[in-house]
DNA sequence: GTATATTAGTTCACCTCAAC
DNA sequence: GTTGAGGTGAACTAATATAC
């Protein structure tokens, strides 16, 4: 039997918001085409989507939506069974096809789901629910899409998601159990991680080469004192990305800096699941700061009631979204790497070449433990909730104890 | 402390619009 | 009108908050 092609069942959370299916004609079309639960179902997992965008965050309505959708259309055209029919083998069953998912539901590039044309939202035919990522090293679009298979942390989201969607479900007495969360504990594709984790970060040199690299630019094109801004803060401050940026609910202004009465310097910021907290600023961040604002005919030192936007676009208003100042990163990354090939070889270079912008959270924060900075403190800097994250992240105390009483083993 | 749930970062492709 | 700064949507992986 021939796999049935498939279908985008849902758009993003802007637009199911207020979603008239009158002008999806392909995907109203899906309905009158099959089984009346089908409809039903989709309605299930509109509300659950509506509930996910409208109390957790973007990112989880992104996860959220790709594997309910996934699941429903494996359950509308393959399994041809309602999810509340559903025991724990038909989840296993429905693994072993995300598992392995064929051909035809694998794409290799990202597409639209719904095309707006006319006034109508078709449903994109070259969408496919599933697609392989080419890694970095080989750029070549034709990988093999017989080779794909999820890493074991998408396959834990899978289950999350589902597992979560038939809580809902039961909580809306839609469904009397949840299957998931008993086939998860047999999922055969799970497999132990016990491996030590490469360190994402720069070594010393590495990093000193990167800022000089920032220095030079911005001395020689003052358009460059932003990215050695960012930089330089993600470093010394161990912020990530998005605390730089502009979200829906928070903006990162000049304000933000704060000077306490012992004229000690802090910063404000928003961090990961809507925590507020301040970072210590230290003494040689200082003139960081000062150059980018004066860069931006602003005051050499930031008053707590300044609104000036923390990082300013060069065109347009208000702040910068995260996207583009990832880029700004990587553009001095890709500088010192060139720069650094040329001075001391490829191999040397390498790292830079794979380092992303978290690397710089994690060379600062690394650096600190490195220069016996007391745990607790770090972790209060870093916005952990735990101490035990910081450590297994950053410290890795354990794993250095154990290469430590490895390392002399004799082999005679 | 461990396991689970949620939220963020990464990378690609393509789009849009402000400033020259 | 170009052009490049900046945005959006997508699918994936990593980080980390929170429940147990």
């Amino acid at each position: 039997m021939a796999t049935p092609k498939p279908t985008p069942l849902y758009p993003t959370y802007k637009e199911l918001k207020e979603i008239s299916l009158s002008d999806y004609p392909q995907l109203n079309s899906v309905f009158t085409d099959n089984p009346d639960w089908c409809a039903v179902h989709w309605q299930w997992g509109k509300s659950f989507l509506e509930y996910t965008g409208r109390n957790k965050s973007e990112h989880t309505y992104v996860r959220f939506r790709n594997e309910i959708e996934r699941f429903l259309l494996w359950a509308f055209f393959i399994k041809q069974v309602p999810v509340d029919d559903f025991r724990k083998a038909d989840i296993l069953e429905y693994v072993d096809f995300c598992w392995k998912p064929p051909i035809s539901w694998i794409g290799n590039s990202n597409l639209d789901r719904f095309v707006l044309e006319n006034g109508y939202f078709h449903s994109n035919k070259q969408w496919r629910p599933y697609k392989i990522q080419a890694p970095k090293s080989q750029q070549n679009k034709d990988i093999d899409k017989k080779k794909y298979r999820p890493s074991q942390q998408t396959l834990t989201s899978t289950f999350t998601a589902i597992i979560a969607f038939y809580k809902y479900l039961m909580n809306e007495e839609l469904s009397y159990g949840n299957p998931a969360q008993i086939a998860k504990k047999d999922c055969r594709h799970f497999i132990t991680d016990a491996q030590v984790k490469e360190a994402k970060r720069l070594t010393e040199i590495q990093w000193q080469f990167l800022l000089d690299t920032a220095v030079e630019m911005a001395d020689a094109n003052p358009i460059y004192e932003r990215n050695l801004f960012v930089i330089a803060s993600l470093k010394t401050l161990f912020l990530r990305i998005s605390e730089l940026s502009e979200r829906k609910n928070w903006s990162p202004v000049m304000g933000h800096f704060w000077q306490d009465e012992n004229e000690n310097w802090w910063l404000k910021i928003f961090g990961k699941g809507r925590k507020l907290r301040d970072t210590t600023v230290p003494l040689d961040f200082i003139p960081f700061l000062e150059r980018y604002r004066l860069s931006r005919c602003l005051s050499r030192l930031p008053s707590t009631s300044e609104n000036n936007v923390l990082v300013e676009k060069i065109r347009g208003q208000g702040g910068m979204s995260s996207r583009h100042l990832r880029r700004l990163v990587q553009d001095i990354f890709d500088n010192a790497y060139r720069k650094m090939k040329e001075a001391d070889g490829e191999q040397k270079a390498l790292k830079l070449k794979e380092a992303s912008t978290h690397w710089l959270r994690h060379t600062g924060a690394s650096m600190e433990v490195e220069r016996g900075r007391a745990l607790k403190d770090l972790s209060e800097d870093l916005g952990h909730a735990s101490m035990a994250t910081t450590d297994t992240v950053y410290v890795q105390t354990e794993n250095k104890k154990r290469a430590e009483s490895g390392k002399n083993r004799k082999v005679n």
